[in-house]
DNA sequence: GTCTATACGACGATAGAC
DNA sequence: GTCTATCGTCGTATAGAC
């Protein structure tokens, strides 16, 4: 910030084009949207847009990683059931962007794609975190479980990522319930295992 | 089969359609395949292959209406852990479809997709199969829980779906694991609850 | 009904001038 | 750093042959 240099308006720049796609790809859903209203929002035109990326995939993938850093930056490294109801109700509010979150990681199985490298650090992360807070709260004696804290974790993202498909078909759908449903398993107190 | 009347060779067509899309996206996914590769693995042009169906989208829904329909006939009716493992099997060496589907899923959540009414056909069927199996279980006393069948059936939906993101990304990712996780903590005698 | 030819508008991408 | 101009490809639309 107020960083000096020549390289100052264009980092300006690509951060006002990034929050500007953003918010496109909130209210209009990741398809259908192209890259030229991104441009005209921003007085650019595409190939001045293009500038400051290397492609569409490119810039959506950077997307991504802002919406992550901020969200990082919000919750500040915690991973509990509180934080974690912020993120979905969040979510709940902005259907463009889970779709985007969706289609960029169905794209990005390709490992050229741009956002691979993304999704190929942000699952280890995600889940390191997650395996940390589940053996907090064992060493609490809060939860109880024979499986290893890694294993639940890989359990709880694939969770939180797939009751977002079916939210996204049925809005009634209740994002939190599946993730309490295991948390409850899992606090029953061990006497036959 | 051998149906007779005028519409047989125009079926025939449809189906042999459907099958080479299957074919494309499943080997080269579902970025990059163009209906102009489809039409020209046909020998027929992007116009006449049109004239069988209303849009791309259109096509796509088919093709993933064929699947499941395949499915359904394989594992007839069943919802029990062999056929989810089969497949789960079938789904691992077909990447190009798990991506498709993903990617479907995401842009079906437009009512307006023509792969809309299919998922949301889809996921209350697949909810209430599982559900049965599950109250199944239970009766038979394989399975305790006090939390209802038909939300389990949710749970397990998401996490089958869910796993399938991260496996996209990682292929080794074992997917049967957290299934047979959750299964398993429903497995523990209910002596506290 | 089945299909080809042709054309249209929009997309992402690129070359090169300023 | 930003533009105009242009490219190739995409999905789509229409006209019309058989």
């Amino acid at each position: 910030m107020a960083k000096r240099g020549p390289y100052e308006k264009g980092e300006a720049k690509r951060a006002e084009i990034l929050h500007a796609a953003l918010e496109i790809f909130a209210s209009e859903g990741y398809r259908g949207t192209s890259l030229r209203k991104v441009a005209t929002k921003c007085n650019l035109s595409l190939p001045g847009l293009m500038h400051y990326f290397d492609s569409k995939e490119d810039l959506l993938t950077q997307v991504l990683r802002m919406r992550d850093e901020t969200a990082r930056i919000r919750h500040a490294e915690r991973a509990d059931p509180k934080s974690y109801r912020e993120i979905i109700r969040e979510s709940a509010s902005t259907p463009g962007l889970v779709e985007l979150f969706v289609s960029m990681a169905a794209a990005a199985s390709d490992p050229k794609h741009p956002a691979h490298a993304l999704f190929a650090e942000r699952y280890p992360t995600m889940r390191e975190r997650t395996a940390d807070y589940l053996r907090r709260r064992m060493d609490e004696g809060a939860l109880h479980s024979d499986i290893p804290p890694e294993r639940l974790a890989v359990l709880f993202l694939a969770l939180a990522d797939g009751i977002q498909l079916q939210w996204l078909i049925d809005r009634s759908t209740d994002m939190e319930q599946p993730i309490e449903d295991v948390m409850s398993l899992l606090s029953a107190k061990p006497d036959e295992e």
